[in-house]
DNA sequence: TTTATATATTTTAAGTTTGAAATAATTGAA
DNA sequence: TTCAATTATTTCAAACTTAAAATATATAAA
């Protein structure tokens, strides 16, 4: 046995890419890409608004859906758990940017939704997001971005269908 | 003015999906991707071998560099803050997967490894991950794949050069 | 040497996040 | 009606995360 064997000579054979294997290298990018771009997000909405990424994502759920929404179709629409969007709901309330009611038709559920002032606010926030988001993906032409908006619902499917693991 | 014009005409003129601009939808369906596949390997890894995603990732920064890597190369990796890593290589400490040492070459710094006992349990932690990894993408052909990764790095690339905003 | 500046890490406070257990209300079957 | 199962939300403990301030050491210029 030579010193030769030391290298993975099969990965190579499988024409695997240093680093593991190809779908492995993908998450890695994925997830990287996605923080990268996520913490310049969250730094931008901080500088200008003093507001954080997940106070904004949770008001830009509300701004679309003005009639509100129940706690738990939030939850779902930010995939995130129910007690996150309890703790996040509070906050904003307490600040006057959102309001909670009981749903009329079940008294377990609450119906939350923008404030007047939370409507003016978010409106604000999300102008400069979006002038942000354009300056970032400057350097990106519209096929690169029909194509990767094509690819990640793939991958999204893929893994949805195949969650069982 | 009839009612027709509550629509927006310029925005239809202007070609512009639904939802907003498409960098914008862009950069929400690279971040829901992101997280669903990014829950679903939290869930797996928890499962199995109780173990959260951060501390994986940790780890698998420190088993690609078996000699060790500086607190501060470490957060540069693993694009999370300082303070963060500090906590997390303390619990790692704790439970034994990881050592810690004073670098000999600067007392500011230190540098943190796997112990014998990390490695171990990360190759397991890695190979099961792997199999779930090739699992969740597998109705994705090799094409997609790689049209991903290259235009996910164009993404990286323009996010890091209109950093300023 | 002295001192200013930079670097490596820790600490702290506030907030985010999860998963599990608890509470409360609804629904549907017997 | 009654009761079991389901659904909506909250509570809780533990962990993660950030940004800013503090600490300690290193480096280099005067």
């Amino acid at each position: 046995m030579s010193d030769l064997d030391i290298i993975d000579i099969e990965a190579i054979v499988r024409n695997e890419p240093k680093g593991g294997k190809r779908e492995l290298r993908l998450w890695l990018r994925l997830l990287s890409t996605s923080n990268l771009i996520a913490s310049q997000i969250r730094r931008n909405l901080r500088d200008k608004f003093d507001v954080t990424l997940p106070r904004f994502d949770l008001m830009a759920q509300l701004y679309r859906e003005q009639d509100g929404l129940r706690l738990s179709e939030l939850s779902k629409r930010m995939m995130v758990s129910n007690g996150n969007v309890t703790g996040l709901v509070e906050r904003l309330v307490q600040e006057g940017l959102v309001l909670r009611e009981v749903d009329p038709e079940d008294r377990r559920a609450f119906i939350v939704r923008l404030s007047k002032s939370g409507m003016t606010k978010f409106a604000a926030y999300a102008k400069e997001n979006e002038r942000f988001i354009l300056a970032l993906f400057q350097s990106i032409d519209p096929a690169t971005i029909d194509a990767l908006m094509g690819n990640l619902e793939r991958l999204k499917k893929s893994a949805r269908e195949n969650a069982a693991g």
